[in-house]
DNA sequence: CCGTACACGATAATATTTGTTCGTTTGTGT
DNA sequence: ACACAAACGAACAAATATTATCGTGTACGG
């Protein structure tokens, strides 16, 4: 074997930023693919992944290493997100139809909305305000361009409210927003519990071209307490395929813009 | 002091203009090469890059050079994270003596002010704004009253800058206001290498009663690009114990209000 | 002409980086 | 649950890089 020991045709810090690089584009690297593509030993690139672990660049694991997470720790799991998981991804993935490169999307403080960032993580050319946390820690290690919405923090949504939110999102013509909520009635529309998240709901659905909602089929049907928007409002309403085929029937004849996404995926 | 405009064929330093110029070409620059390259030997090459490394232009490593510019600026950023955790947590315990209940405190987009951020968690009856991701994270989860300001996501330091950010910092009147920067020196004050935070910074300092700065003893008598503030305009500046001597001396001498936290738990 | 200052080169001691070996851990398939 | 293979990390050895120190030559001012 040929040993050079000692030097090599990269210099070592300019290895290490060359790694680190690549993880950050391709979200993951194998310890055998660097040490060819460097032309070291494994050894000496293991030495560089720990080191970028320690440096809390890459996080380490078996025969390689993957991108960092999301800048934030994981949140306490909310209840409502254990809840109909299956139900809003679906729903999340047929409402990407509807985002196109050069998009400007807003995106509420809602969980469903979560699963939908989660797929939009993968888009270029895309703009993202939002004041929810949990969306912005998903998008924060993504390529989407992303203004948070400051405020007031609302712990019960990991969401930013109040007159400093309201003014972020004034600023923005939005082409595309996707909105959700506590419940959905036919008669007083989309509806929510929390009066700062309604406003803030109501100035998106305002200041955009196109407006959606996602709504799992567990909140159809019910009320809550404060009237968001009429369903008139929207281009699209996008659920999931439990929904109850006379209600659905029901909706379909009021000229609801209804679509319903598929649980297993399709 | 050098006034040699003497006959010879370069000006004194032609060889560190052109080292520099081939590392901002091709990124990197190993000594060897530019022995061969300028003619001298490889001891020659490496004062000329000590002095350009001091000159903060470029980043030394075993067998050469690599350029500051682009991703290594964002990698010393996170290199600074985990370094000095140690006496970065001796400051923040230390400030914490400067916070009583009531307090509208600034929390710039530092990693010293994180440290900062885990203990006024513990705190009740005090009201935080701030820019910085990772301090919101912490204090989401605590009784602390919290504003977060909104704005464009800035990757390199996962903290939100530019006009919205801007304009949520200038609705407040702080009581008290804690930042930190990438270097402190006597003459020049506080220092920043990115101008979106420098504005930050200075909007957070001239909204606030009391100014402290936190620093710990790696970052004195060091430059950065951007002048932040004057030393002058601090009512104290924490550092930690392994200060230089002389330095403190001369600090001190100059008025400037210095705390000086214990590393071993103080 | 001489002494000082300065840049440069040479050498030896020291530090850093890398590859290899080998026992241990981890992940996977049966 | 078990065995097997891949991956890992500690320890050592080898190659190179760096630092400290000294000596040389040249330019400059008196």
């Amino acid at each position: 074997m040929n040993t050079r020991l000692g030097s090599s045709a990269f210099l070592p810090k300019e290895r290490l930023v060359r790694i680190y690089d690549i993880v950050q584009k391709e979200g993951t690297a194998r310890v055998a693919e660097l040490a060819a593509l460097f032309g070291t030993s494994a050894m000496t690139i293991r030495r560089d992944l720990t080191e970028l672990e320690a440096k809390g660049l890459v996080v380490r694991t078996q025969g390689g290493v993957v991108a960092r997470d999301g800048i934030l720790r994981d949140y306490d799991v909310d209840v409502r997100q254990t809840y109909n998981v299956e139900e809003k991804s679906a729903i999340a993935k047929e409402a990407m139809r509807f985002i196109q490169p050069g998009d400007y999307v807003a995106l509420d403080a809602s969980t469903t909305v979560v699963e939908l960032a989660k797929h939009i993580a993968n888009l270029r050319d895309v703009t993202v305000v939002t004041n929810n946390f949990m969306v912005a820690n998903i998008l924060a290690s993504s390529p989407v361009e992303l203004v948070f919405a400051g405020g007031y923090l609302r712990r019960e949504a990991f969401s930013t409210v109040g007159p400093l939110a309201e003014h972020t999102v004034m600023q923005f013509a939005f082409t595309k927003v996707f909105v959700s909520g506590t419940a959905v009635d036919l008669d007083a529309g989309l509806m929510d519990n929390s009066p700062d998240e309604v406003h803030m709901k109501q100035l998106m659905l305002r200041n955009s071209k196109k407006r959606y909602l996602l709504a799992d089929s567990s909140k159809i049907m019910h009320r809550g307490l404060i009237k968001v928007s009429p369903l008139a409002e929207f281009d699209a309403v996008v659920t999931d395929s439990r929904i109850d085929p006379a209600v659905e029937l029901t909706m379909r004849k009021a000229n609801v813009p209804l679509v319903v996404a598929g649980v297993r995926g399709g």
